[in-house]
DNA sequence: CATATATGATACCGATTGGTATCTTAATTT
DNA sequence: AAATTAAGATACCAATCGGTATCATATATG
């Protein structure tokens, strides 16, 4: 197995791949976004931390706004693979609401992406102003609320949710009990406050299961 | 009762009044910066906000990062006021906790600062190149544990709260679930999730009443 | 091998950034 | 009332911003 990082250097000593070299921009640019910000990550910052120039940034991507959409959209679909594999991984509705819950501890530990969770920060970023990084953040967040309420759906008629839960009301306060961990983990810079977050969230799937 | 707003007007029609400029400048900034984000928004936007020029503002403050702390400081000082006041109004703890919960409805409908939860906006913006904003976000939260955790262990030993509750560990989980609620509601422009949130966290003050 | 094309580097642009030196004038002090 | 002090306006600064026109060259095509 060998790492991106390599074989971008690798490659990029021998021939141009101009797949490749979004790809880099991209992925390093996600970086940058999701811990300094999107409006405070300058073009400069990322020829730098690329080692391109603009002229090969501009020639992908055909303004910031572009890249930035194009970021936030690799981030989101890197997200919603590692959801995937994590859910599919288990077998009973509870055990994949905790194999999610569980799953939000990378975002201190081993983050797919470096900066945390990216529903988080560009959610509080994004305002009226950007209404299409909005629009992505939110489809975002709805994926994994229908992944949330797919799970329960099929664990109540499966039996193992109880019949009662009201589906919607229960992911949305999961991922809002989620996010909020996320958040004040990274405001204390400690993992303290996840932690307990997704302790509470097993004990709250096991008061569910049926 | 006469508002700030055209107490500034009146007032500096006749004369100048250094206190009350720079209280403006302030909390005219304190809607810009939690709306827009700290670095988002330049001198320049606060200058055409607040009709003063770059002379007014950088007489009072030496430089945009002692502004920015100024007017962090400025709200949490609003916020921990709202609370005392909310907290004060309320006899027993699960009617005080209610109370906190309830209280951060007014970041959807009333808020008492433009732009939502300032913990949750200056703390996903500051990073490690900010310390001493991230340390004043840090305080704020840390504020707002406190008071939940005194509400707590006062319920406790008034027979109001189960003995057997982690005072520490509650309040984290609690604050978590708040701000992940006005997450949800600000990324989807609507107020169900943090209402949902807030139902919940009834529910689970009246299971840990005694 | 020669030509055409696509990719990335270089050099530049006007606009805006945070910040400052200077000047005017309002308020205070004597 | 005159002199002093302090507040705010004006005009400027270098640095950086996002963005582009142009140039060099690696790759693909004939």
């Amino acid at each position: 197995m060998i790492s991106l990082e390599v074989r971008y250097r690798l490659v990029s000593l021998f021939m141009r791949n101009p797949e490749l070299t979004k790809e880099k921009i991209i992925s390093i640019s996600a970086g940058l976004f999701n811990t300094q910000g999107y409006k405070a990550t300058s073009i400069s910052d990322i020829t730098k931390a690329t080692g391109l120039t603009k002229g090969a940034i501009y020639r992908h991507f055909t303004d910031k706004e572009d890249l930035e959409e194009s970021t936030f959209h690799f981030m989101a679909e890197k997200m919603k693979g590692k959801f995937r594999e994590v859910i599919k991984k288990e077998m009973t509705a509870p055990e994949k609401l905790l194999a999610i819950a569980v799953f939000f501890r990378t975002y201190v530990f081993t983050p797919v992406i470096q900066g945390g969770c990216p529903i988080l920060n560009a959610g509080v970023e994004t305002d009226d102003t950007r209404p299409e990084l909005n629009k992505s953040v939110r489809d975002l967040l709805n994926t994994l609320q229908s992944s949330v309420e797919h799970i329960l759906q099929k664990g109540i008629s499966y039996g193992q949710i109880k019949e009662d839960i009201e589906v919607e009301r229960f992911a949305s306060v999961f991922i809002a009990t989620l996010e909020g961990g996320v958040l004040l983990s990274k405001i204390r810079q400690s993992p303290k406050d996840l932690f307990w977050v997704i302790e509470d969230l097993e004990q709250r799937i096991k008061s569910i299961s049926a």
